[in-house]
DNA sequence: AATATATTCGACAGGGCGTAGAAAGTCAAG
DNA sequence: CTTGACTTTCTACGCCCTGTCGAATATATT
């Protein structure tokens, strides 16, 4: 009964329904409880369970809620690139304090996978990230 | 009183002690519970937790057990490499469902802070994903 | 005031992790 | 075979996170 294992969930940022919750935001901008839940129509979930999480969103800063005229209303607190750009800093580095090397072919590929395009400037980047240390072993 | 996002928690993979159990079978390749007990020792644990753990783990599939002469051992189901790999595979394609641009730098930072001799690795296998990708294309 | 709507509170379930004592199993020595 | 030391498994608790709401409270609207 060898188990298998399960690498997968480590990739979950969010929990499924606050990840549609910040999707629905990040497509309206800005929206109300009510109109957050009605976008989330096909969950078949209370109004109360979206106000709940919208709650729980703002308190760790992923959302802002602002007094509207007659209901709150809530955006993202980061654009989808910024939230993402925060959290891989802290994946990558959590994960390269396990192992760097071997988790880069990983990144290639799934970055060719999801957005060949991409590589492209991944390379510009390392380039311009090696002048950038040399500069300052050099300096 | 704007909260302030905690962007961090997302990097880990395992928990605290699950992190240290591994470290240490990575570190030593096969041991006996009573020795992983006494490898960390510092954390002043119970052995039955140290043994809990480690049984959740092999139900993970992360760590193997095999009866030895007279006592089971333990040792790593993947070596750190292939955990990393395997991990970041997951974890990238994570992010990346939320957003891939922006997220090269953060990973090329990261990189370069942690082992910026893996900069150039990294450039080779764009390289040769590139080629890669082409011949594909082209074929 | 009474009704409708919005917002907050408090709760529970389920799962993961750290924690460990109790119980059961194993094995060698007496 | 009985005892005792050691190994391994079981069971359980606390804490935290996420999904889930109903109940209660606050705020309009009529």
């Amino acid at each position: 009964m060898t188990k298998k294992a399960r690498f997968d969930g480590y990739g979950k940022l969010l929990g499924p329904l606050e990840q549609d919750i910040m999707e629905f935001l990040w497509k309206s901008g800005e929206a109300s409880g009510r109109e957050v839940h009605s976008g989330l129509a096909s969950r078949r979930v209370a109004l109360t369970t979206v106000l709940t999480v919208l709650e729980r969103l703002v308190n760790k800063g992923l959302v802002a809620k602002s007094k509207g005229e007659s209901v709150f209303l809530f955006r993202p607190a980061y654009t989808k690139d910024e939230f993402a750009r925060a959290v891989s800093q802290d994946v990558f580095r959590g994960i390269m304090e396990i192992s760097s090397s071997g988790m880069c072919a990983s990144f290639v590929d799934a970055l060719a996978d999801a957005d060949p395009e991409e590589l492209e400037r991944l390379s510009s980047l390392i380039e311009t990230k090696r002048k950038e240390l040399q500069s300052k072993e050099g300096g």
